[in-house]
DNA sequence: CCTACTGTATTAGTAACTTAGTACAGTGAG
DNA sequence: CTCACTGTACTAAGTTACTAATACAGTAGG
């Protein structure tokens, strides 16, 4: 499905909540598509199930994932984009964060990029297997 | 100096760290300048003098600073980047963790490279501008 | 000497995350 | 109905990280 980093600073739960959004945006994951169940997912991924819940359960909220209590969790039929403004509020905020860290180290506007492409291509290449 | 940003992830020893750096990388501070005083910079960026002590420990441990005890903290003589093995680590580490932001919200790798010139073109910007 | 500044060390408090265990309500297949 | 599965709720404990408060040690200048 996609990869936990117990290392990263970002918590579990939000790298579940990230990783589902990123399969739904390059269609690994489709409108209606069936979720692992909370239990399923918490162990293939070695974490705690309530971990897993905290992550599904926003995505509910944010209408992204839709529940049928007692069959599953599934892709909402019209699953939500976040609003263009919120949107651009974190691609910001990351992009930020990643300036930062590339001038720190001493990379030039060219490294960040060529890095930038790379990691891209490889999360597209990912989840486009698995589709 | 730089901007502390309390509501991000990353603690603000960390982003002090990395603000150093990116002032010494972009020539703001250069060998041999004096850096603020721990409880000079907790004070004028907000923070806990222990905040700002941790981060000048990191980096004289990293022989970037250099203390001369009862005086101050200097920027050191030769300022050691880091090795290019730990230089890539970084930036790769920093580039998969915006490029699964942007992925998530749905951003194409062209509107996640705009967003990084902007951010990179800023901060060289406002460093540039107290060298 | 003494005051004011430097960095450093120690201790405590606070908050977040993760895990664990248990329990409850709803659905569907046998 | 019964059983096995769904998501959800709640409490508790443990760990870790960050922040805060205070005291200590060294240096320079009046």
């Amino acid at each position: 499905m996609f990869d936990i980093n117990p290392t990263d600073a970002a918590p579990i739960w939000r790298q579940i909540e990230e990783g589902m959004r990123r399969m739904i945006t390059l269609g690994a994951l489709k409108p209606g598509d069936t979720v692992p169940s909370v239990r399923d997912l918490a162990q293939q991924l070695r974490v705690n199930p309530n971990t897993v819940a905290r992550a599904y359960q926003r995505l509910t909220e944010h209408g992204v994932f839709a529940v049928r209590r007692g069959e599953g969790t599934f892709v909402a039929d019209e699953p939500s984009q976040p609003k263009r403004s919120e949107r651009n509020e974190v691609l910001r905020d990351a992009s930020n964060r990643y300036a930062s860290a590339a001038i720190s180290v001493g990379a030039t506007i060219g490294d960040a990029v060529d890095e930038l492409n790379t990691s891209y291509d490889r999360l597209v290449r990912e989840h486009r297997r698995k589709a």
